[in-house]
DNA sequence: GATGACTATGTACTATAAACATAGTTGCCG
DNA sequence: CGGCAACTATGTTTATAGTACATAGTCATC
């Protein structure tokens, strides 16, 4: 439930409607994950059943824009956040990425369509990275946890891109036999 | 469809059992997420339906062991595999965990607990790291795709490893009034 | 022959993610 | 000034993934 603790983190900030909420997870913890805002509007109805969290609806005419709705965190909410931030951290790291998922499995198909694949992660993440060094530049390296974490994310990407290109030219230079006869064999012991 | 697809994979190898498919899942994409049985169990039955599998169940006396359920891949599977693995990986590589979920509020608590917990996070890695070097030097790089997965673990782990360790550092050098000060106001902008 | 670890499968429930759907606001370009 | 595109804002539905609960046979060993 770490949509829900992330939610009653940032209220505990400031009050905010459900588009704010989308951003700031966004602009905080978009290193690697995004969030779906359908999950945000969802939960906050649940947590408002809940008790932790109350609501205010703002007509569009209140502050010329659309229809909002204000969300405040309730004392009750304050407890169970404090409580969790605590906690120990239940469960493990999860890594999933569609590309690696394929990546395991290339013994099985094309190697020239596999190189193909693996140069186009590899421009992704070149621009990935060029965008987050212009953030981190701007934090300016506050020393604090978002911080942190932004330092962690740019530091990831620096590390994957090395290993995509390592891949690349590993799986390059090779020859195609033993590769596609490695590739299968080596699946399963 | 990440499970469904790995699953065509491993039965494009060979004819396999539910759980041999968890066996395998867990051992070659096991670096950072884990799989559930039920999801596997779900997942043969649909695509039995679709098609993309057959089933052979076993008795007990056949094989000595428990009942088992032997399936194939069809020739409509082996089709969906290709083009799989041939198309472009679609949406992006998310990355979630717990503990960092609360890393970055770390701010609004307190900052002794949150040393235990990160502490509490480098023996878990410490120990993982242990294992995986295990594991890679037992494979002896082989050169294959399963094998560069195996090494991007390893890198990741050790450098996540670092990563804990400096901002365990960062945190425990500081003095507490400036951390918990930009703690707060750095996670909004 | 009891017990505990392992192999094997299944169902029910909950959480998460993607897709579909709507509507007002703002700014700009022709 | 009319239209159109981008952005703000919220909502529902459906599919997929993940957790928890539940069962049962095998194998080794004490």
């Amino acid at each position: 439930m770490a949509v829900k603790h992330t939610i009653l983190g940032l209220l505990n900030y400031k009050d905010m409607h459900g588009y704010r909420i989308k951003e700031h997870i966004e602009k905080n913890f978009g290193h690697m994950w995004s969030i779906n805002h359908g999950q945000i509007y969802q939960s906050l109805k649940k947590m408002q059943g809940e008790g932790l969290v109350t609501m205010v609806e703002l007509a569009p005419s209140d502050n010329g824009g659309p229809h909002k709705k204000l969300y405040s965190i309730t004392d009750e909410g304050k407890g169970e956040f404090a409580r969790w931030l605590a906690s120990d951290p239940e469960g493990q790291m999860l890594l999933r990425d569609p590309f690696l998922t394929r990546f395991v499995f290339f013994g099985f198909g094309d190697r020239a369509r596999a190189l193909e694949i693996i140069q186009g992660q590899i421009e992704i993440y070149e621009e990935q990275l060029a965008r987050r060094r212009d953030n981190v530049t701007r934090r300016k390296r506050q020393g604090n946890y978002v911080g942190l974490v932004a330092d962690l994310g740019l530091t990831f990407n620096e590390m994957y891109l090395e290993w995509l290109k390592r891949a690349y030219t590993e799986i390059n230079e090779s020859d195609d036999a033993a590769w596609e006869a490695t590739g299968t064999a080596a699946l399963i012991d």
